[in-house]
DNA sequence: AACGATTATTTGTATGACAATTGATTTTTA
DNA sequence: TAAAAATCAATTGTCATACAAATAATCGTT
């Protein structure tokens, strides 16, 4: 067991989760996307709060600003602070999203994610290759490159993020920016759920070459294509981990 | 009195911004968007913002807290607060996107949202087709005889937001759901920019009949199809409010 | 010059008090 | 009786103050 926290990949140690009011949002928000509060319903007050945690009322206050930005919450002056209906939670924050697929089930994450990566990838490298900058063209190389000196699967999730990453930049749209967590998600998740069944994924490899020549060459139908054959074969792999011949690691006790 | 309770959208007045909390975060908010404090820097700690506002530090601190949860900022001890990398910003919050295309030009908005919407809406309206509940269309064809029944083009703002959020809906995956404000701040821009050239614009009411139709009959290519035409029609309504004969309003000093 | 201790600055936390808002209750009134 | 007005009470909102914790900057010693 080399470390027994894979939780998220990429550890920049930035994040000093021993502040009370970072722990506090943290574990208010982890119930909120879980159900135990559900949308419309009332939260505990602040005093309550600041009981079960003992933590000062200032310290949940400020905790609860923090959600209020994430858009999970809403105070007002005696009621309380009442759980938003789900489609104003700003799913695309990071915390949110971690909590979100920390709170469902895997597979069903890994689908909907997907989903979307297949209805905006081919589009974003369609207009990468037709917009990008020398800069923007070296970034991806360089994820590439990236790619193929990781020696495990393991390394290789980085570089991929990054690739996908370099592609979104290369858009040149603002606006699209927020989608990349959901590439950091999928991926890491994505390595979670396969490494096991998918040692050396080496085929990946062309797959990203192919998409990064096309973008080289500003051939946006062709790099819209590679993406679409990419994205077909991490369909697969999430197959692969859903029906591997055998049941997974569900093997219990066998009466 | 029959309560006039229009269900939930026509509610801008709970928006009470009278809290000191909410406007230090709002004004802090549009100084980083605007380009007051750049990405890296150091905003002024938090008794300068209390002496500049007239508030106390806990204000400070609740209003820094919630730009926080947005990703506009991170606050370490001894160092301050420091603007966040753009790509960390949450763009598809309410709030951080109001700011942003308050602070950009609006044409230059408009062209990255259709951006946007030209990427994701065909497959959203193929999703949408082959995924939709009962329920999902109903609330469709709601709002497309809201548009029908519209007097004004402001009128017609609401109905047409609706229609375009309750495809999203119709996809029945929740990590679409963040897209929909791009939605509402592109059409009520448009709105802005074009109501004056585009005095009745019924033609987009057919057309958007067509996309209700074709999800009503779970025809997927169809769908796709009637939403890019749809949006081909916004982009000339665009380009009209563009060069409409004369150069708006930007008549200036000849010299 | 390198390294360690000290200092200073800024955010983080706690406490207590009071203001403001507003749902719920009670009282008044037509 | 019913509606309206006044009152009450619970909760968040704001302020002031004090101290703790972290750490960049400085100083001192070797």
């Amino acid at each position: 067991m080399p470390s027994r926290k894979p939780a998220s990949f990429t550890k920049p140690k930035k994040l000093p989760s021993h502040k009370v009011h970072t722990r506090l949002a943290q574990a208010i928000g982890e119930r909120i996307l879980s159900g135990v509060y559900l949308p419309g319903s009332l939260l505990p007050n602040e005093a309550e709060w600041g009981a079960m945690f003992g933590a000062s009322r200032t310290a949940v206050r400020e905790a609860i600003k923090t959600l209020n930005g994430k858009g999970l919450l809403v105070s007002r002056t005696k009621v309380g602070s009442r759980v938003e209906p789900r489609d104003r939670w700003n799913l695309l924050d990071r915390d949110v999203l971690a909590w979100h697929c920390a709170a469902m089930d895997r597979r069903a994450f890994l689908q909907s994610a997907q989903e979307v990566r297949k209805l905006l990838e081919p589009g974003i490298a369609e207009l990468a290759a037709t917009k990008h900058s020398p800069g923007q063209l070296a970034r991806l190389t360089a994820a590439l490159e990236g790619m193929r000196q990781a020696k495990t699967a393991g390394e290789m999730v980085e570089p991929d993020v990054q690739f996908h990453l370099a592609l979104l930049a290369a858009t040149n749209n603002e606006l699209l920016a927020p989608f990349g967590i959901i590439i950091e998600q999928a991926l890491a998740n994505l390595f979670d759920y396969t490494s096991r069944h998918n040692p050396k994924p080496l085929s990946v490899i062309p797959l990203h070459a192919n998409v990064a020549a096309a973008v080289a060459a500003s051939d946006g139908a062709k790099a819209r294509h590679a993406v679409m054959i990419l994205l077909e074969d991490t369909d697969a792999i999430i197959a692969a981990g859903q029906q591997p011949g055998r049941p997974a690691k569900m093997a219990l006790k066998p009466a």
